[in-house]
RNA sequence: GGGGAUAUAGCUCAGUUGGGAGAGCGCUGCGUUCGCAUCGCAGAGGUUGGGGGUUCGAAUCCCCCUAUCUCCA
């Protein structure tokens, strides 16, 4: 059985058994910040579990793509994989532990044809109910084996959630592989004992206490390991060996000019180079880009990964490129979003290459240098933090260090190394649990109150509406409970049965308004959504302005006007941005934030480069060109698999329901979207699109800011009006201005230079003047004078030309620049010996006009407060010399 | 989300307790040479990433921001 026949056997086994096939998700998981991957088949299936939507259907199967970083270091090895394929069958508390362990036996046995002696079963400790359903199926009991807490039971993710015992099947590949000990078993690890199926019985509730609650209605999760289930059917030790690896085991064997199966240390390389290589495509192909966080450092790690081991099969050369494109090319029928960005996982793949060659040729001039000071220091090894700082700091790779290390004859430090990784490790971990509960929310909490149906909205009709009320939710009882009656001066939420409000998704925000009642009045400062046991609910939130609103009132729920139009207007700007940039760019961009406020819009996208003004400029020109036509935009409902057959753009984030509503605007159509938010009717609406700035917001993430309407024209008048101020104040025409403003700066450079060779001719014809001036104190020449307005610098020219005329004194400048005073001081080397210092010096100076200063023995500068005393601080100068050198200096022969 | 690092001339980078913005390469001009990846001399080129603060004085110390690199989650 090969690779496209066991997903097909499998999800037509369960289709058979009335389940329903759901296309695997995008390993981005959509709406869950604390995932960073899609890690297992069930993480589309959780809201499902957790009651927050609506399954289509009770049964479920899939095959979902998945990445696990968890063991990324163990990856070259025979079984552990980061990038992985996942069946599963699901039961959104349906059927439970009896049909999970028939089906999966059958399956295993009949459909796959697996030897019964091979198969091994384990099951948590006291899951009485899962032995005997083995037991009913014919497992004999000795192979059915109990494990506890660690090996068999499985969840919550995160501190509290559903979770329950599990029960897994496991396959021997056969002594060969084992360790030999006699007490060798299922989940042993010398790899002889490969688990490829584990079905999870969510029977629980666990809080956050710990405490664990039975679920009225228990789920099942299955997850079978397509790769090593296929290695146990094709007989082989490995996933590498199977139909699914091969043909990328021998693109690494031509690329390297090497055999597969000579020698382990080669082996090991091939398939962690293999193994991460299979995986960078396809989270390119899902929106993730190169990065220093989050996703985008999966990606960066498994790529620099499949680098370093490729240069160690003697590939220095960029190959990953080359062989990313066999991967698609083995992958594309069962995934066909790696050929439509075939061209963007090519282009990211060489640049991030490229990147990575260049970081590890400034960190191998880092390695010589820590081994030069091991040497110097007679230290026959590397410290274990000269290896972190290394890998810390600069990337550099912790294998290739010692490598190095080890050519020069010395050893590595790993205990302090480990040391300093696990005290990283931990400051990381302190940071997620705070985040983890401020982002605890309100969306859980609203689920206690019970609430009937979704809320019907009205606002793409009308946005005056006559409505029920169905809910309220005082803010100081928020979330507890909901009330009958709120009054004047409260903050409330508010639930209607149909409401002309958009509340806030997709990046577009909630409306504002007015919600009147006989008795009362609200004023809605915003609108947001909750899913709530399937029910999708508006919350209208706003302040309580007049007299009483009670449940069941009839009320007239109205929208700010102006601002819905302003954001409508915004928002079918942002479909013509996206099409123009798909236009321009390239169709691979896709949207990967959005904010439409009535202000503004922002749009992000991948783009590796930034885009040039002709292109800004391009794209902007299009849109108002689109504008211009006064195109009509349309909406329509159809089901997802049409609209996406029909080429409608739909987000990676995003999820769907069976029906989608579309967007289009222009007839033929230049945009297509799915898309819930509201639009203008034809874009003539807009006005002026104007793009207000284009910036990065990470590597490979670009962000456009944007504006229309009211806001570009005020923005267009603010800009005209300081233009014309500006052509004022220059007294030029204002087409002109550009070209006044270059000159002037010119002709004020040229000032600053003149300026510069006045003050210095002006100094230089006071040498001779100054030197005249000289006195003695105690046989040391002195010179302290009042300079005019000279700029430091030149104070300082001024000063080196006297101490080099005078060979031996101390000379002491003023001067008074910008009506503030400034000294400076210098003293011969021959007097700094007999313990004169400048600093000392230009301190008690400077201390008169209320300032201080400092700097070294033969030079100091200072600055003062009041300038009116510059004169009386110079006459200083000669008593601090004399008390300084009581002596009289004999003449110097 | 948290930690580390970097940002100084067109490029690669130095810059010590806060007190004179530098080198090499490149560029321009002049000279030298049969010739040059020659040598010599002279010169141009800087908002020290941006903003705030401390100070008489900040490339240097403190705070904020931005960009890039990097590790952990």
């Amino acid at each position: 059985m090969t690779s496209d026949e066991l997903r097909q056997t499998f999800l037509n086994f369960f289709q058979d058994r009335g389940h329903k096939i759901i296309p695997g998700s995008s390993l981005v998981p959509h709406g869950d910040p604390t995932l960073l991957l899609t890690t297992a088949g069930m993480v589309q299936i959780k809201p499902y579990f957790l009651g927050l939507e609506v399954p289509p259907s009770q049964r479920l199967t899939s095959c979902q793509k998945c990445f696990r970083t968890t063991d990324i270091d163990s990856v070259g090895d025979n079984k552990h994989l980061t990038f992985f394929e996942m069946l599963g069958n699901f039961s959104v508390g349906n059927y439970f532990k009896r049909e999970a362990i028939s089906w999966a036996w059958e399956f295993v046995t009949k459909y796959l044809n697996l030897s019964e002696e091979r198969l091994w079963i384990t099951i948590y400790l006291d899951d009485e109910e899962a032995f005997a359903h083995w037991r009913e199926v014919g497992v004999s009991t000795e192979r059915i084996l109990c494990f506890g807490q660690k090996d068999n039971f499985w969840g919550p993710a995160g501190d509290s959630g559903p979770c329950g015992p599990c029960s897994e099947i496991h396959y021997d590949l056969g002594e060969e592989f084992g360790c030999n000990r006699p007490d060798c078993k299922p989940n042993c690890d010398c790899g002889r004992f490969s688990e490829i199926w584990n079905l999870v019985f969510t029977q629980y509730n666990q809080d956050r206490s710990g405490q664990r609650t039975p679920l009225p209605k228990p789920n099942i999760d299955t997850g079978m390991g397509l790769e090593r289930t296929l290695a146990a059917i094709q007989g082989k030790s490995s996933p590498y060996e199977t139909d699914l690896f091969s043909p990328l085991i021998n693109k690494v064997c031509q690329l390297a000019g090497k055999e597969y199966g000579q020698d382990e240390n080669v082996d090991r390389a091939m398939r962690i180079v293999t193994e991460h290589g299979r995986g960078i495509p396809f989270l390119i192909a899902d929106g993730v880009m190169p990065s220093n966080e989050g996703r985008g450092y999966v990606l960066r790690r498994i790529l620099r990964r499949a680098s370093l081991f490729g240069r160690r099969l003697g590939l220095d050369k960029p190959f990953l490129g080359e062989f990313a494109n066999v991967v698609v090319e083995k992958m594309k029928h069962v995934y066909p979003e790696l050929i439509t960005n075939e061209a963007l996982i090519t282009d990211v793949i060489k640049t991030e290459e490229n990147k990575f060659i260049s970081t590890l040729e400034i960190g191998l001039a880092l390695v010589e240098n820590l081994i030069d000071d091991a040497c110097k220091e007679k230290r026959d090894y590397l410290k274990g933090e000269e290896i972190f700082r290394l890998y810390d700091t600069y990337g550099f790779p912790k294998e290739l260090t010692a490598e190095i290390a080890r050519e020069k004859g010395l050893s590595i430090d790993w205990e302090g190394f480990q040391a300093e990784m696990e005290r990283q490790r931990e400051r990381a971990r302190a940071a997620y649990n705070i985040t983890l509960a401020a982002t605890v929310g309100l969306r859980g909490n609203l689920s206690v109150v019970k609430i009937p149906s979704s809320t019907n909205f009205v606002g793409d009709r009308t946005l005056k509406h006559q409505s029920t009320v169905v809910v309220l939710l005082p803010e100081s009882e928020w979330p507890k409970n909901r009330v009958d009656s709120v009054s004047q001066g409260q903050y409330v939420g508010v639930v209607l049965r149909e409401t002309p409000f958009y509340g806030e998704m997709g990046g577009q925000v909630g409306d504002t308004g007015e919600i009147r009642g006989k008795k009362g009045r609200i004023t809605v400062t915003n609108a947001v959504r909750h899913t709530v046991s399937g029910s999708e609910l508006v919350v209208h939130q706003g302040g309580v302005v007049e007299g009483h609103i009670f449940v069941d009132d009839v009320v007239e729920a109205e929208v700010d006007e102006h601002r819905r139009l302003d954001i409508a207007r915004n928002h079918t700007a942002t479909h013509l941005l996206q099409a123009a940039l798909r236009q321009i760019l390239g169709s691979y961009i896709q949207q990967r934030g959005s904010l439409v406020e009535p202000e503004r819009l922002r749009f992000d996208f991948p783009q590796l480069l930034p885009l040039s003004q002709e292109e800004v400029k391009k794209i902007q020109q299009w849109v108002n060109e689109r504008i211009r036509q006064n195109l009509p935009v349309k909406t329509k409902i159809i089901p997802y698999n049409e609209a996406i057959a029909e080429g409608a753009i739909a987000l990676f984030e995003e999820k769907y329901g069976e029906t989608v509503r579309v967007v289009e605007i222009a007839e033929p159509v230049i945009s297509k979207e799915l898309c819930g938010g509201t639009h203008v009717k034809s874009t003539g609406e807009i006005g002026t699109f104007l793009i207000t700035s284009e910036g990065s917001i990470g590597t490979g993430l670009r962000r456009i800011e944007a504006i229309t309407g009211r806001v570009a024209e005020s923005l267009i008048d603010t800009r005209f009006s300081s233009l014309r101020s500006m052509a004022d104040a220059l007294e030029s025409p204002l087409e002109k201005v550009p070209e006044k403003v270059k000159t002037l700066m010119e002709d004020l450079e040229k000032e600053r230079k003149r300026s510069l060779l006045l003050e210095r001719e002006l100094s230089r014809r006071m040498l001779e003047s100054l030197l005249k001036g000289v006195e003695r104190v105690n046989g040391v020449m002195v010179i302290a004078a009042r300079m005019p307005p000279l700029s430091m610098p030149i104070l300082r020219e001024t000063g080196d030309m006297l101490r080099d005329k005078l060979r031996s004194g101390v000379i002491v400048l003023a001067t008074v620049y910008d009506n503030k005073p400034n000294f400076l001081a210098m003293i011969t080397p021959d007097l700094v010996a007999r313990g004169l210092h400048a600093a000392d010096i230009i301190k008690q100076v400077a201390r008169v006009t209320g300032g201080g200063g400092g700097g070294k023995a033969d030079m100091a500068q200072a600055g003062g407060k009041d300038p009116s005393r510059v004169d009386e601080a110079l006459k200083l100068v000669k008593n601090i010399i004399a008390r300084r050198v009581s002596s009289p200096v004999k003449n110097e022969d």
